[in-house]
DNA sequence: CTTAATGTTCCCCA
DNA sequence: TTGGGGAACATTAA
């Protein structure tokens, strides 16, 4: 989402941004008016547009969508109008939003794709809980959300209910996310229900999904059927013989 | 009618 | 202090 709405907005000025929600993020936009946008990055799993002061933090929650140009629709909860650009900011079940902050969000981990092996065994040995709730905890790891951590879990053979990994498998769980990631955002995301790109263009990573939402279908390893189920409240999917504890 | 859905946070309990 | 369970938030689709 970043690489396609950067072009969009990198170095434009901010005319106004006008929120049509009364969630209680609607409130600060007002301090973005009349700045200019110096860059668009990601935060973990925020992206962030950062003005001569404070920065805009957008979180996609759920159904999120930044969409270049474009008119308001029923799902429109925002809209960032630019000089020469107007981005939207679409979003369904409104976990979502947009926010003006002093500065990055505070609390949150390394960088799902940017953690060193070594930080990242060091962080795992401090944990004694089940991978695959520590992997959604963003402030462990900050970027991983439910699909690409049931795909990093099952390319490294790792039990989602595992805890206190041999350096063998933790070594393997660090190559398996930054693979899985890598290749997802090179694929354009993973778009499964809802996400889109700002141009509107689904991804195709959903196509490599191993796993996720796959329940049922034979395990391409060992042609064992996919299972699901709740680890923190999130379906879980896993292959029972691939993946041990 | 029920369940599940790319997420986060807060409360209760061990 | 850490973790697990469950609920809440809001909406759609199967």
């Amino acid at each position: 989402m970043v690489r396609t709405v950067a072009p969009h907005l990198a170095g434009r000025r901010i005319v106004e941004v006008r929120a049509f929600t009364h969630k209680p993020w609607a409130q600060s936009l007002g301090k973005a008016s009349g700045q200019t946008i110096r860059a668009v990055r990601r935060y973990g799993k925020f992206i962030l547009l950062e003005l001569d002061t404070g920065l805009l933090a957008i979180h996609l929650g759920m159904t999120g969508k930044l969409l270049a140009g474009g008119s308001r629709g029923p799902y429109t909860r925002a809209v960032l109008v630019c000089d020469g650009a107007t981005v939207l900011f679409d979003d369904v079940r409104q976990f979502g939003s947009v926010r003006w902050l002093a500065r990055e969000p505070a609390r949150l981990g390394p960088d799902a794709l940017e953690v060193s092996a070594e930080e990242f065994l060091g962080r795992l040995r401090a944990h004694k809980g089940r991978l695959k709730a520590l992997l959604l905890n963003q402030s462990f790891l900050r970027g991983l959300g439910d699909i690409y951590a049931d795909e990093a879990l099952f390319r490294a053979r790792v039990h989602p209910l595992a805890a206190r990994l041999g350096r063998e498998r933790a070594l393997r769980l660090h190559e398996a996310i930054v693979n899985v990631l890598s290749e997802a955002v090179a694929k354009g995301g993973s778009s499964v229900s809802d996400y889109v790109d700002a141009d509107g263009r689904p991804g195709w990573f959903q196509f490599e999904h191993r796993v996720y939402r796959r329940t049922g279908e034979p395990c391409q390893v060992c042609g064992t059927p996919i299972k699901r189920m709740l680890v923190a409240q999130r379906g879980t999917h896993y292959c029972p013989r691939c993946q041990r504890k």
